[in-house]
DNA sequence: ATTTTCACTACGTTAATATGTGGTTTGAAA
DNA sequence: TTTCAAACCACATATTAACGTAGTGAAAAT
């Protein structure tokens, strides 16, 4: 009966049945949620496995829309998983399923690959709507870690751009001071001499309020003068 | 669904009202959503203004716990707007109640201090849970938005994380350098003669493979070793 | 118990940089 | 036409940085 449930059989491709797969260790978290997905109209879990190593292996078999994947996994960790799952199988929207949710791991997490994040704590009934939500285009998150997704966004693009009335050419040579060219690499890279050079540095010393090469390139970059 | 929607487990617990302020330049829409707050458990409107100039006179009188704003006003625009009333008001969380579905203005709106950003073929039902969202630590957003977000989100990843091993000593000399520090007034800061910084700044050279000062904090600043 | 490793400290020499002064040319604005 | 700003070049010089060399003490490895 379990045994059912948990590898349902009438998995044929009906286009309207959402395909889910489970990736977890934790043996009692994975069947619920596979019980979980069979017992919700329109869902099927085609599978569940205890590893990335595992899901690798054998998915192929059977392939879902959506895959609900722990981040916490023996051997390979869900976020290496979800590069390697999203390279051979581009089409396949990935869930984290994650009790983590410090920044670092929802960045990578969301680089990789993944196209949601969720927390465990995630109630059944959000977790099926976000299931739904993934295949129809969006990008499911528990509030909090959405939050944290705009906050990291800002980090981008700090909002005041201050104009310092850069030169065209000054641009161009502080570029090249970030690239870390000294005052006679630089010279040779513009064709003149390293006194024009010194002449012009001294002009963006100014115009930045700084006092040397290395100042002036992180203000450069701390400001985003420069890409 | 709609169930689900309505009957949030993790709803507001404190009996306070959430106070909604408006800013949409059509009057039906203005009203309509008004209407709809003042008449939902839990909510007022308590502010509705036709553009961004008029909030920003009023609002003053009757701050609210979260604006719902249009972007295209007439006169200064919704995310022109938010800047300065995150400046004035950093408190209010602001959700973008918008037409538009393009990066640029996603991105904008984010940055300028929105917390979510919404279509305006949002359902009320949604909206209105979309408020509860906001106020409660999330950031709530239509799924194409989300999606679009998570998306622009992958292109801004920055270089992985390599391991320089650098020493909490280096590490700290190299942020000092960042600040503008020179060999002497770092030698001071760390109360060591200036030959000592001279060394460790050759060892950072080593492991970060550069050659100057400037490059080491480019490098530095680049891959994020300091802030 | 010893060697090795490593972070830290230090000195000296040479190369690069910061900053001042003086100037020319060019193209666009007044 | 004059004026001005942005390029460009040069010389002078004090300061700073780059880099080779070398000693110390503490911890890890032998």
């Amino acid at each position: 009966m379990l045994d059912t449930i948990l590898n349902n059989p009438k998995m044929e491709t009906k286009s309207e049945l959402i395909k889910v797969a489970i990736i977890e260790d934790r043996r009692e978290i994975r069947e619920g949620l596979s019980v979980m997905i069979n017992f919700t109209d329109g869902f099927s879990c085609v599978g569940s496995y205890r590893s990335m190593e595992d899901a690798l292996h054998r998915i192929a078999h059977n392939l879902p829309d959506v895959i609900l994947s722990d981040i916490g996994l023996p051997g390979m960790d869900g976020i290496e998983g979800v590069k390697i799952l999203k390279e051979k199988y581009p089409q396949i929207l990935i869930l984290m399923l994650s009790v983590y949710d410090d920044n670092e791991r929802i960045f990578d997490a969301l680089c990789a690959g993944a196209c949601g994040y969720l927390l465990k704590k995630t109630p059944p009934a959000q977790l099926m709507e976000s299931l739904r939500d993934a295949v129809s285009g969006g990008a499911p998150m528990s509030p909090e870690i959405a939050r944290k997704v705009v906050t990291l966004f800002r980090d981008f693009r700090p909002p005041e751009r201050v104009e310092y009335d850069l030169t065209p050419h000054e641009l161009r040579l502080l570029k090249l001071l970030v690239e870390g060219h000294s005052y006679k690499t630089a010279a040779l890279e513009l064709s003149v001499s390293v006194n024009t050079i010194s002449f012009h540095l001294k002009s963006i010393y100014e115009k930045l309020q700084v006092h040397s090469k290395s100042e002036a390139v992180a203000k450069a970059l701390k400001n985003h003068l420069i890409k």
